[in-house]
DNA sequence: TACACAATGTTATATTATAACAATTAACAC
DNA sequence: GTGTTAATTGTTATAATATAACATTGTGTA
């Protein structure tokens, strides 16, 4: 069978809602609101994440158990994220900076360990929040 | 009131036991084998995460939903973390790179938001675990 | 002493995520 | 088309992670 090329029905309502919402939302506050498309339990939606996020099109803040689309329409790869966070408003936006990824995938690890995948989240006040 | 010198009976209790395991562990974990210590609910157990935390004696490293304690004996700041995760054996080992540290902690976004904080997590194949 | 705050104990509940199994659908080889 | 395989779905139940709420006790300080 070739790689998959189109998304399978929960899939793609999924990935539609998150795409709308247009910031970090909830596995559960999916499910809640796409009801009426049909999703009306946990796994229909935790399996449509998990397919979302191995190919990229999704990514999983970790520190928030939250998902948010991919901003870098060409992140295919799912393994090399980075984010801000705002501790104030929650706002999440993924950073896209050739430089800083350029330096992570080239990182070495003391142990020699080679990587793959690394996942990086910045904390701090965005610029609404810092001059409040 | 001072800033806090000592840790209280069940913050020790817990420090002690990862200290001990040398190894991530989860609270649920720390929860069933600290019974006779007299630690008998969750909330003593993520009570006493979230001070050891703060302070900077632990860290959660967040994709596993798993706490570790502090290698570096001068990380007062817990709000510098990096670690290497092997996705196999799930081996997990602090970072302590000054280079590192110093390129993230001077990074500065495109949106001009100022950090005070950062979690990078490297995952791929420890050592022992590339050459099976 | 009185005060403020940190820490504890306890019960209940909220939130996040997976197990297990049956049924259905899509892609491919022939 | 048929048969075969893998992906996807549906469903119920349960596991794993984490917090709310409230009463109580301990500890440092004035
Ligand atoms: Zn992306
Ligand atoms: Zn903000
Ligand atoms: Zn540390
Ligand atoms: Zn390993």
């Amino acid at each position: 069978m070739l790689k998959q090329e189109t998304l399978s029905k929960n899939q793609q309502i999924v990935l539609d809602y998150i795409e709308k919402v247009n910031e970090p939302i909830k596995a559960y506050s999916i499910l809640h609101n796409l009801q009426k498309k049909g999703i009306k339990a946990p796994l229909q939606v935790y399996r449509a994440l998990d397919k979302l996020v191995e190919i990229g099109k999704i990514h999983k803040i970790e520190s928030r158990n939250a998902f948010v689309a991919c901003k870098n329409s060409n992140c295919q790869i799912s393994k090399a994220t980075a984010f801000s966070i705002c501790e104030s408003c929650e706002e999440v936006s993924e950073i896209s900076d050739s430089k800083l990824s350029k330096y992570l995938k080239n990182f070495q690890d003391k142990a020699g360990m080679k990587f793959n995948k690394y996942n990086l989240e910045f904390f701090g006040l965005c610029k609404k929040c810092s001059v409040k």
